[in-house]
Parts: structure tokens; C-alpha cells; sequence
DNA sequence: TATGAATGAGCCTTCATTCAT
DNA sequence: AATGAATGAAGGCTCATTCAT
């Protein structure tokens, strides 16, 4: 019995993990069940027994892959509970990005997110409720607190939305654009050195922040 | 012959048209080319005959949506000789948004481009060089003039590179994160008002420019 | 251990009760294990593991449908022994139906048969010489005495047999035509008044064997 | 180009051939379309490609066998037009039972439709209205007349409706149960002699309509 | 040159059955 | 005796591509 649920947990972590690598690497509709299958050494049917069908292995590989990142990078990674503005949105840059440009062992995982966030599918929805939300949420406090905001007034300001879009996406781009980025950026960049593109997008993004406080 | 040759320049353009709207909209694996033969009134058989495969379709499609893109909404449009390095940044910022958001009629170019640089594939390779390439260059000139540096300096600096990127990226993910922006977004923001858009990114870019400028 | 047998027999009796009643709904080939398990509350290995496979357990479905159905519906319930032939075969007429159109709670017995009856298995045959085989003797003896044919003579006129044909093929037309009877049959009409159907069927059969045996 | 229409008109015909016999053989859901194509000689693409998908070959099947059977059995075929009412039951009876009980090349037709009669499929619904409810409506004419009913008096007399059960109940039982009759008919019955069961069912049916006449 | 019928590999999914426990 | 995870053959369907005309 200590085997049967082994071998079951097993069968199960099995598929997931190579079911996200494929994902990850050719997305949805270019990985098949039987890739999947084949590199989990598992055989065609166990995805429809474990998972019901490919949604369902696909849902289950967004949900494991979304908690194991936040859980590894949590936003405020590393902080003091008197930490500052800056610092907090320092962490939760950080944190982003380590968690879409990998670094552990499964760092397929922010990889997957990001091309979901891309490409759209029905377990979008329950994922952004679930874990876009609160993050973005988060992100929304720091700026406030930046900006200057009054944290009792009224919510979801166009102004504090924009700005967290402007934080989000100079993270995001380093991931959906690296295509680009490595055929256009110069020979001593790294494209993997977070530290480095961190403190750049946190600076930008405080002088950033900073105009837009200055200029309402 | 004249009326061949015609039909035949006919069926080619209509069949780029048609089949640029359903790479766009949905990808280039769930496009099929009996969609787009049917959209564009043609035979099946035409998108192998004029364009040897599915691919060769897609190269063209991909070189004709670039060209029209920057011919129409050139990367400084509307600007006078002598603008400021502000006013070129405002322009290009909404130049590029025009291009990839979309608002004539064939408003699926810029959209696929974007797809494109997201998803990879071998036709991006010649589109980079041709296309991109100079896009870049024209906005590290600017970025390297706000930030002070000498023109007649080395070339591919880092900070320019990040800069860059966080300008890029910041019009990007308008685009790419568009279905979790729809969900987070308050009630009262546009996803499609242009103006708008370009004028929070140019701010929060030129604050994020002086910061980077007055640290290092 | 008793408690083991008796847990084993339920879930036979379970199986079985469930198994008619997807059987009849959906028919032998739409029938799914998982589906019969599922709602007799056992587990997949269930079926093969009581009745070696599926063909296994539909037969043990057909005998005890049909065991049941003639225990429950006696071709002569409720006839006095000197009962006239006109009597029987009213009595045999409203058996008849009552069994394949059903009324208790376990109405899927006659479906069941009847589908049988279409379908043809190869657990028909057996079904055929234990249980329509008595059936049919017993309305052949009550066509004979209809026709006046004298009981000690030759076996199976071709009169008598397509007399029984007719009777037979009069009620079995409500049920296996009842797709096409609810599309065209009058407004006012009930397809499941039984008593108005076996009326109609007794006499007109009454009328037909008349004239048949007048005609001889 | 003749011949191209040729090999297109062949290739549809036999995928429709086939797929009779083996529908009518093994069901809808027995059959597969690997099966028919082998025995078209054709490829399993072609469903797909001619008629969309196996719906879409069943109906056209269901469609063709119909169409074929109505023109080379008119229900009035070889009357003279004063025709007595007697003769055109008659008629009616014979024409019904060669539609389903087949003696042409393509003898599937009619037992396709009785299966179909009795499996239900949503193809059935297009059929009742196009092509039974014309026929029921004739025999329905049929035995008002025979009944002495008013022909300008209320549609659709439900004792009118349960004649008509009766007659098509019996011919259709011939074919329904032809598993069941092949086993328990007398040796000297030939389950195909179509003139023999004609005449039986046409004196029993006049037979029992006359006693349901005389006792109303 | 232009057509569209035909091809067949490959996809996801279903399902009865096996077997270790 | 009973369980249910695992198996793998087979099904319907999609689709880019070929080829005779």
C-alpha cells in the first residue's frame, strides 16, 4: 500500500513535471500528450486517468507551477517588517523576475505563467483570480505608498493602475521578448544577471513613479 | 494574360489580408489554411502554390505586415526637424503603441508582430535584422541623448540597452499581458485609449531616463 | 466473513441493477464500465472481477431481467382457469406490454429484452430457448384454439405463426417504434395507457385471426 | 474534368454504399469509419472531407437509402387509379415490406432506416418529416376509408392512429425481430417470402379493422 | 495557371481489461 | 476478497500537402 500511493504520487509528479517542461518549451497546442507521456515514462492513457484530459494535466501543471513560485519567491522575500517603499518594491521586482526568468532546478515555471499570461486559456481565469490578483494587489499598495496615495480613499485610481503596468511590463519584457532581447542587446549584457536588470527597473521605475507623483 | 497575372496578384494579396487577421488572432498553430483560404475566396490548394507552404505563407505575411506598419506609422511621425528629445520620445512612444494596439483597418500587423516575437520562430530571424534592428537604434539615439551620452561614443552601453528595454517593454505588455490587464484593470481605464497610454508611458519613461542619468 | 459474502452479493445485486438500467438507456455498446460502477457505488475492477468481463455481466442482466419480468408479469396473471381464449389473450396481450412498456419501479427489464430483441447478441440465443421460447408456445396454444385448429395436430402451421407474428409485432411496435409513435401520433393520444393499447391490440387481433381462420 | 467528376462522384457513391452496409450491419456506433473506408477503398480523410464527419455520413446514408427506397417501392405501385381500398392496403403492406426487407442489390436500405427507427439519432427527426409522415398520412387514408370514417371530419382519430400501429407494427416486426423469428418460425417458413406475409397481414389487418369498425 | 479531390500521419480521447497489493 | 492505478489498442477527427486535370 506504501508503494501503491508511491507509485501513484510518483506517476502524478511525473507527468506534471514533464508536462510543464513541454508546455513551457512549445506551448499548449504544440505539446502533444504523447511527448508528455513519453519523457514522464508514463503511457497515453495516464494523463485521462490522472488528469481527466489535456485541460485538466494543464491546469493542474499551472496550479503546481504558481504555488511552487510563490512559494520559493515570496514578494517580500528577504524584507524587515519596517522595510520602506523603495525597498519593498525593490523585493517584489526581484522576486518577479526570479520567478519568470527561473533560476532552481524547475524553472519552467515562471516560463509557463508568462506564456499563459500570452497566450490565454480558460484556466486563465481561475489562475488570475487566484494569484494575478493578490500580487497585483501588493504591487498596488507599494505604489500607492510611493505616489503618495491616500490608502483610504478611493480604490483602483487609472494612475496607480498605469504605473504598476509600467513596473509589470519592463519585468515581463525581459521574459516575452527575449527572443529579441538576445539579438539585440549588447555583448557585455547578461540577460540572466536579475541583480543587475532588478536594480535597473527599480530605479527607473522609482524616477518613473516619481514624475507622475510630481506632475498630478 | 493580363487578367491571369492579375487574379493571380490578386489571390496572393488576398490571401496574405485574410491570412494575416487569423495568424493574429489566433496563432500560428490553430490558423489553418483552409480558414484562411476560405476567408481570402481561394482554393485550397492556392497558399501552397503561392507560396510553396504554410510557412512560406507566413514569412510573406509577416514581411508585408512589418513594411505597412512602419510605413504608416513612421517612428517620427508628425514631428518637425528641430523637436526635442522629448518630443521624439512622446512620438516614437506613440507610434509604436498605434502599431501594435492597432486602430485602421488592417489592425492586425502590429499584433502580429508582436506575436511573433513572443512565440519565436525561424521567420523572425531576417524580420530582426530588417525591421527591428533600425527601430532600436532609432530609440537608443534618443534614450542616449536624454541621458546625456556622447553620440560619437561606444557603442551598446548597458544602461541605454535597459533603458530601451524598459521603454519597450512598458508599450509591450499593453499588448501581451491584454487578457490580465482586461481582468485587473479598474472600471474606468481604456485598454484602447491610445493617447492616454502614450502620454503615462512618456512621463513615467522620462522620469525613469533623469533617474538613471543622475545616479550613475 | 458473513460479512464479506453479503457485501460481495450486494454489490452483485448493485451491479446488476445498475448495468439494466445504462443497458436499456443507452444500449450494450454506449454502456461503459465506469459508468455502471459508478452508479452501483463500486470500483472498475468490479465487473471482471464478478462476471469476468462485460459481456459477462450482461448476460447475468438479460436472465435476471427477464426472471423477474415473467415472475411479475405472468403471460396468464390473474385469469380463472376456465378462462375463454378471447380472456387469454387479452391477459397475454397486457403481460405483454406491461413488460416492455414498463410501469414499476425497475421498468427497464422489457426494455432491456426488447433491445435485445433489435440488437441481437450472443447471449441472445440462450435467452431465446430458456424464456420467449415457453412464451411463444403458450400464444401459440391460445392462436390455435382461436383458429379452431385441433391441438393434437401437426407443430407450428405457418398459420398460426404469423398470426403470433402479428400479435407480437402489434405490441413490441410500441416500444421499438416509440421514437417515431411520439412524432406522429395524435395529441390525445397516451403512449403509455396500456390498458387503451392492450384493447385495441386484443381486438383487432381477435378480428384478424378471425378472418384468417374463415378464410382457411 | 469528366473524369475528375467521375472519380468524385465515384468515391462519395461508394463511401455512401459502404457505409450502408455496414451501418445497417453493426449500428452507428459499431461501425467505424476505418472499417467503411476499407471497404470503399478510400482513405480514412475521406469522411471527413466529403461529408464533414460521421454524422454527416450517416445522414447522407439515411438521406440516399430513403430517396432510393421510395422511388423503386411507391407505396401505390401497380394500382390502377379506381383502385378499391382493399387493394391499396394491400399495396401499401407489399411496398412497406420490400422497402424493409430488401430484395434489389442494395438490400441495406430499408433495414438502415428500421434500425435507425429504432436506435433514435438526431438525423431521425429531418426523416419523420420529409419522408414517414407523407407515408403515415397516406396509410392513414387507407383505413379511414376502410374505418368508414368521414374524410372531412377530425384529424388525427386516435383509433384511426392505433390501426395504423397495428399494420406497420407488423411489418416491421418481420424485420425487428428477425433474430427472434429465424429461431422459433417453422422450418417450412421462408422469413423472406415478402408475397406470403403480404397476404397475411393484409387479411389480418382487414380482418381486425373491420371488428374495430363494427364495434365502435 | 489554377483547381479541389484525395491522402495519410498524427492528434486527443475513450475504454475494457490487467495486476500488484 | 477486493481495490484502483496503470495499460494500450482503437476510435473520430484535423490538417498540411500532393497531384491529376
Amino acid at each position: 500500500m506504501r508503494n501503491t500511493q508511491q507509485n501513484n504520487g510518483d506517476a502524478k509528479d511525473r507527468l506534471i513535471e514533464a508536462a510543464g517542461v513541454i508546455f513551457a518549451e512549445q506551448g499548449y497546442r504544440s505539446a502533444t500528450i504523447r511527448k508528455i507521456c513519453q519523457r514522464a515514462g508514463a503511457h497515453v492513457g495516464a494523463v485521462n486517468y490522472h488528469f481527466r484530459d489535456k485541460q485538466g494535466l494543464f491546469a493542474a501543471v499551472l496550479e503546481h507551477a504558481h504555488a511552487w513560485s510563490v512559494r520559493k519567491y515570496p514578494p517580500d522575500l528577504g524584507l524587515r517588517n519596517e522595510a520602506s517603499a523603495e525597498e519593498k518594491l525593490q523585493a517584489f521586482i526581484r522576486s518577479f523576475l526570479f520567478r519568470i526568468l527561473g533560476d532552481g532546478v524547475p524553472d519552467w515555471h515562471g516560463r509557463l505563467i508568462v506564456r499563459e499570461i500570452v497566450e490565454h486559456s480558460d484556466a486563465l481565469d481561475r489562475m488570475v483570480k487566484n494569484s494575478i490578483q493578490p500580487l497585483y494587489v501588493y504591487l498596488k499598495e507599494i505604489i500607492d505608498e510611493l505616489l503618495g496615495n491616500d490608502p483610504a480613499g478611493p480604490d483602483h485610481h487609472e494612475q496607480t493602475f498605469l504605473c504598476a503596468m509600467s513596473v509589470l511590463g519592463q519585468c515581463l519584457n525581459h521574459f516575452t521578448g527575449r527572443n529579441i532581447v538576445s539579438r539585440i542587446k549588447p555583448d557585455s549584457f547578461d540577460p540572466m544577471d536579475i541583480e543587475l536588470i532588478t536594480d535597473h527597473i527599480t530605479r527607473f521605475s522609482l524616477g518613473g513613479i516619481r514624475m507622475i507623483r510630481d506632475r498630478t
